[in-house]
DNA sequence: GATATTTGTGAGTAATTAATCACTTACACA
DNA sequence: TGTGTAAGTGATTAATTACTCACAAATATC
């Protein structure tokens, strides 16, 4: 006890991700993630002014992480095409390793209960979708791509496209292997994109 | 006051979906419910034994509706991949008309909260990617689409696509229009899918 | 070693909300 | 016209839950 303030914090966020997984963020109350991190339930907010702002802080570290994941695949070398199909990949193995993250990102609970929470998740979706433009432009001065393609219309249905896979994932409770989703989704995806 | 059951009860779905479409599926309150009906809190528990029953009565409400409108396209004549154009579009038609669809089928709330709904969202989703796949393969059989797809995985990420777009156009508080988004999805789709 | 700051806690609060209950009013129908 | 049934209600309740506060313990700083 008495740990300092930082990894306390980070604690916290590794518990209301875990719970968010396990049972959905509604049960993620202040007095779970306390006794997920064993501290008592009003040492929470020691860490946290509110509760919104331990969601707030989730969705930071989630997004962080997982730009940090992509961006790789961004900014590397290659044929563009083959660079979508790894990022599609590792992004389909990050999230199966972080269930929290669609339990929060689609949790109507969040967006529609605090506007600061709607901005952050706004945001993560707006810069990822930013990204896959980025690629597909980059794809297509390389005649990987369709030239006439609308390159932010196609990033826009290629993040559908996973998004909904990774809702019905979600929905059916992480019954099927998200990773082995990859190389289908890569399939179909490809013979719509391709020149 | 003093209406037939079935009238009341209709009256108390419709007010969920205006509520859920308006500010998410939290605030839909047993109190929230009365008020814009125009009747008692208790009263609302004459008309269905518990909040969760409700909730199920709203799915079940908006699923009939839904393959109602769908059921047409399969049934009809014509070249399938015409028939699945129309079906999509239509689908986004309904969907624009009743924004509570989205906000119950994808809010975590509903699917964590009680098995019963969850079980509900889930039959709604097989059933809707069972009809695509029929619509699917008869389209293979008659050399709309690509013969080496597989239907069934097909029919999973052309709702992917559909569901990913609409749970946007939710996170994004209806900011713009899905119905406008129809020809250029079915355009992304259908070079994926065309032979 | 004194002191100030941070971390932690038990007890409590105010607000929200699904559900109950005793009772009343409206209505069907014999 | 009387009687049983269904619809409606005000008052209440029990449970949940984010958040506060006075105080204690630990830790850092000098």
């Amino acid at each position: 006890m008495g740990k300092p303030r930082e990894q306390r914090q980070q604690e916290i966020i590794e518990a209301v991700l875990e719970l968010a997984a396990e049972q959905g963020v509604q049960r993620v109350t202040t007095q779970a993630i306390a006794d997920r991190v064993g501290i008592a339930q009003p040492t929470v907010f020691r860490h946290f002014k509110t509760r919104d702002a331990i969601f707030a802080a989730a969705i930071d570290f989630l997004a962080m992480n997982l730009f940090n994941a992509l961006e790789t695949f961004i900014v590397a070398k290659g044929p563009a095409d083959e660079r979508l199909r790894q990022l599609i990949n590792v992004q389909l193995g990050f999230i199966s390793r972080q269930k929290g993250l669609p339990r929060l990102l689609f949790s109507d609970r969040l967006h529609l209960e605090s506007p600061a929470l709607k901005a952050a998740v706004q945001k993560v979706m707006r810069r990822y979708m930013k990204q896959l433009a980025k690629l597909i432009r980059e794809g297509q001065e390389t005649a990987c791509f369709r030239p006439e393609m609308d390159p932010d219309q196609a990033s826009r249905y290629i993040a559908a496209l996973v998004q909904g896979l990774i809702m019905r994932w979600s929905i059916f409770d992480f019954e099927f292997s998200l990773e082995e989703e990859g190389e289908p989704l890569w399939a179909f995806l490809y013979s719509s994109i391709r020149v």
